[in-house]
DNA sequence: TATAATT
């Protein structure tokens, strides 16, 4: 049926609006098709935007290679196509190179002079914004490991490239772990959280997954609905989020969010919530996953990866985060919704009211971004937090009464000591 | 200075 040294190929770059019977054309061209995959999310069913192709015969496999890799852009994307084996086929990225401190005008064929006497350069590319823009950086694959080790030993650290801050960065890409522990970084940057702080979801990690997946999914079907492009770049976060936990980087048992165990941040602001109108519980222990800097509940590792980035939870500073998801509605089609807490002193948490039905955590945490360290939302009211008292003061004066369609938004200091309170 | 995606 196919031959014993055929190549499975990865697709990129295909419109998610393409489905197998879409691309067969494209591809039969080359010859006759074995097997030919869409890659869906496997919570959502969401299209990725990338396949896998394999053909009878192995010939067919490099005929579209080269005929098509790069060679065309399929309507609506703006890079051009990917044809090219899948990951499974060959060797991992022991060849690929990240470099950094790049000048920003320097295109790929400057890159690519600066490595060519290295060795077979496979695959070059300066990563750019959607302007074109470069970013200062680039990836370059070589036909081998020992090529690439060449080029790192006589090129890194080695020059300043014009308009560059520091000299040429030469090293190996990151793996994908490392790539989903930058990103996790990445996205407490922009939620507003700079201190070093653990992320670990609980016990029922594939279960929550699944409900952020579905929840970013919702969030990218509504795009339409967005106030601004912020709140777009929040259901990917969200995607990123619960990419990270699949991932298997934290394996945690949530800690109880009930008894002695439980540190006293872990429910500051959240036990105290107001009721809520819909008539669920706050929270429900099966669905309540916590976040906690402890180290003494840091997860066992064994990686070198998630060594390091353990380290991190090392941080003196107050807890802080909780990551809920609580049931919020009974509709199967919206069954959470993201809690982010931030556990702070008195004086530094707030209570919005009225917020319009349709806000959701991004709305919200794009409303409060500029002056919070983080914000936490059911469907009607928020919850956010700030480091310091005079900013949540900050917040009242410029938030509260803030006209949202028909509504104002009611911006209050919480409550201060409550008796829910466990301590 | 970290990509768009790898069952």
């Amino acid at each position: 049926m196919k031959d014993h040294d055929a190549i499975k190929l990865f697709i990129g770059q295909i419109p998610r609006n393409l489905e197998e019977k879409d691309l067969k054309p494209l591809f039969e061209e080359f010859g006759k098709i074995y097997e030919l995959t869409v890659l869906k999310d496997r919570f959502t069913g969401m299209h990725k935007g990338c396949a896998f192709l394999t053909y009878c015969a192995r010939e067919s496999a490099l005929k579209a290679q080269s005929a098509l890799h790069e060679q065309k852009t399929l309507p609506g994307m703006n890079r051009p196509i990917q044809v090219k084996p899948a990951d499974s086929e060959g060797r991992g990225e022991d060849r690929k190179l990240f470099v950094g401190m790049l000048g920003k005008q320097q295109s790929e064929d400057d890159v690519r002079r600066l490595f060519e006497t290295f060795g077979q350069i496979e695959e070059c590319t300066v990563l750019r914004g959607p302007d074109g823009a470069s970013k200062g950086c680039a990836f370059v694959k070589f036909s081998s490991h020992g090529e690439a080790q060449a080029a790192i030993n006589s090129l890194h650290g080695g020059q300043t490239m014009p308009g560059a801050s520091s000299s040429l960065v030469v090293k190996f890409a990151d793996t994908d772990k490392e790539r989903t522990l930058r990103r996790m970084h990445q996205m407490a940057g922009q939620l507003g959280i700079f201190s070093p702080m653990t992320i670990q979801f609980g016990a029922y990690g594939a279960y929550s997954h699944a409900m952020m997946q579905q929840q970013a999914a919702l969030m990218a079907a509504t795009q339409g609905s967005y106030l601004n492009p912020m709140a777009a770049i929040a259901a990917a976060q969200m995607q990123q989020m619960a990419a990270f936990n699949v991932n298997g980087l934290v394996a945690t048992p949530m800690t109880p969010s009930s008894g002695t165990s439980t540190p006293p941040g872990i429910m500051n602001g959240f036990s105290a919530l107001p009721p809520q109108s819909n008539g669920q519980p706050t929270s429900e222990p099966i669905y309540t996953n916590g976040i906690h800097p402890y180290p003494a509940q840091s997860p066992t590792v064994t990686d070198p990866l998630q060594q390091a980035y353990a380290g991190v939870q090392h941080y003196a500073g107050e807890p802080s985060l909780l990551y809920l998801l609580s049931p919020l509605s009974p509709s199967p089609s919206v069954p959470f919704t993201l809690h982010l807490c931030l556990s702070r002193p008195e004086g530094c948490n707030l209570f919005i009211y009225h917020l319009p039905q349709e806000f959701g955590d991004a709305e919200l945490m794009q409303m409060f971004l500029p002056l919070a360290t983080a914000s936490v939302l059911t469907n009607c009211y928020g919850f956010v937090s700030f480091d310091n008292p005079s900013s949540a003061q900050a917040a009242i004066q410029a938030m509260n009464g803030f006209q949202i369609g028909m509504k104002r938004l009611k911006v209050q200091l919480k409550r201060p000591k409550d008796a829910n309170r466990p301590y």
